[in-house]
DNA sequence: CTGAAAGCGCTAACAT
DNA sequence: ATGTTAGCGCTTTCAG
């Protein structure tokens, strides 16, 4: 840098005061006197003083850095997480450092909480599915790491998760479908090993159970959250003695792929078949036709999240506790009409 | 954290060296004996020592920290840079802070400044269309700080920008289409404000320049890079008197919606018109008929903007200062065959 | 409410 | 090739 950066010590002499009281107005301390921070902030303002982070967070033994862990393909999701923690991080002095990983490595705890000594970070959000791992969170939770999970159930203490409630949603959307007459409905899981495929299909599974329906086991078909995998269980489903007249597949890859082995087959969507997706990406909207969905409010669960981690940090463990669980909600579209 | 981590100090002392010496290790200083070496190194690995990112900084003016810099709706792309930047961090033992941010704003030079000496990060990368801003360049570059800035034309010193040859690029497709019999061919162009509209526009027509054709001026759309963009220059297009067998739409977005406007006149893509876009977005992939277009090597460009901003903080000019073009390649699908 | 001084853990002159 | 030591810029006891 060219001109050098101030430092607390010019502003302190600039102003008249102590270092520690520069400090003081620096950290919000209600201990000093109204002219005296007065002061201060002005000549911070004319110095365009910039506390240095590194040397707060030698000295203070936090470095106002939040961290994300996350192995998930989705873009858009991993974007929306980014923003609304990003959101919070600004209102409070935070910054976010990204860590992708590679959620099948055996040294992914290790690798994890190195990440987090390394960078001296005050505490990571981890993205599903890296935070179904208790493995990880026990890791973190020993080491006194502060750590907030991305989750669609209550894996872990209030302060330690944010929950997406798919099971609530996924029943909502089987009711929608229901309510549009539909009697015989598939369902296409995404991979069983995650929360989130058991959530969504025991959701589906309680709408139809509220209507006195038994889930029919020939008309699930076990999927993989891919666009491929869609294809396959649409093909499935769609070649049954019975076919169904609307199919819900558990994420928007899966749907587009329905759709696709729909077309194959010669079958209208939505007109013979009604199709169902989950997540709304933004291929939800420019499919044709336009894909009914569900959408979790994922910016929102971020925000919370780093609200949450920086209460933990800051020890307010009444904020910090408290429950929070986000409703996702039904996005009718196209694909999905009254049945004939 | 409950036991507390291991210091430099204990390093050396459990090693029977010097401080000093150990700190030569951690960095990769030749000046150090093998044996010692190995000894110091078997040290820390017991301990499980992590060098403090915070206390190397302060004392060595560096983070090990780089930040990226965007206002982009594209969250694949997005994504695809900060893994392309991820890989070559991982292996350089930096970090990376992002910062989306406001274009728009009056007042981003200074945010994206203060964004940069708050973290005392040792480089930033900028994406586009942020990379655009020749303000945001200069008073970075005025502070001195290092950046590399994504683009799609030499708007800076070599050391300062990577670049994709869009234009080129777009020349391609052109001249694919072209090859395909295609004679008048439509354009649809993003907001010309931007660089990357201007090249692919300049692109298209050196290729029909090429073959010796004119571009028609009322065969060019100008558009937003947006969905409804596309849909809205699709149907003046189509609405020709003298329609087009081809449509070149200057990004994924715009072909979409121009396939959708297609769609509402009854126009076949592709028996009818051959449409063809530019990024590969996943809808690309997804859309029916699956989408002719252009894939920008991101990750590999990103990979080398970091290779090229580490380069730049080590000092090592020459590598730093190598001119970095990557050029686009074509991705044939099924929308577009040839003109009937 | 304010100030003086002791580190936080490391790097980098400067010795040896 | 290795050790000694003075900071980097801030927070935080401990006194006033």
């Amino acid at each position: 840098m060219n001109n050098k950066r101030a430092t607390i010590e010019d502003v302190a002499s600039l102003s008249g005061v102590s270092i520690r009281t520069v400090s003081r107005v620096i950290n919000h301390s209600p201990m000093v006197g109204d002219a005296t921070r007065k002061k201060v902030l002005q000549v911070i303002e004319d110095l365009e003083y910039q506390p240095n982070a590194q040397a707060r967070g030698l000295a203070g033994r936090r470095s106002f850095m939040l961290g994300m862990i996350y192995d998930n393909p989705d873009a858009l999701y991993i974007d929306r997480v980014q923003r609304g923690v990003l959101d919070v991080c600004r209102e409070r002095g935070y910054e976010l450092v990204v860590h992708p990983c590679d959620m099948h490595t055996d040294t992914l705890s290790k690798e994890a909480l190195g990440f987090v000594n390394r960078s001296r970070l005050d505490g990571v959000i981890i993205l599903p599915p890296v935070s179904e791992n208790n493995d990880l969170a026990g890791t973190l939770d020993n080491a006194g790491v502060n750590y907030v999970r991305l989750a669609s159930v209550a894996l872990d203490k209030p302060e330690n998760v944010v929950i997406s409630n798919d099971r609530y949603a996924a029943a909502s959307m089987a009711e929608h479908l229901f309510s549009l007459g539909h009697r015989r409905i598939g369902y296409i899981t995404g991979p069983m090993s995650m929360k989130s495929s058991q959530e969504r299909l025991d959701g589906f599974c309680d709408a139809l159970d509220k209507y006195g329906f038994k889930p029919p086991e020939d008309m699930i078909a076990y999927g993989e959250y891919t666009y491929e995998s869609g294809v396959e269980c649409g093909r499935r489903l769609l070649k049954d003695a019975h076919p169904p007249t609307a199919i819900f597949a558990s994420n928007d890859e899966l749907a587009m792929g329905t759709i696709q082995a729909a077309r194959e087959k010669g079958v209208s969507v939505p007109d013979d078949l009604s199709v169902a997706g989950f997540d709304d990406t933004k291929m939800a909207l420019r499919s044709y036709p336009t894909l009914t969905t569900v959408r979790r409010p994922v910016k929102e669960m971020a925000g919370l999240a780093a609200s949450k981690l920086i209460a933990s940090i800051d020890g307010r463990d009444e904020d910090a506790s408290i429950m929070n669980m986000v409703t996702p909600f039904l996005i009718p579209r196209q694909s999905t009409i009254p049945a004939k």
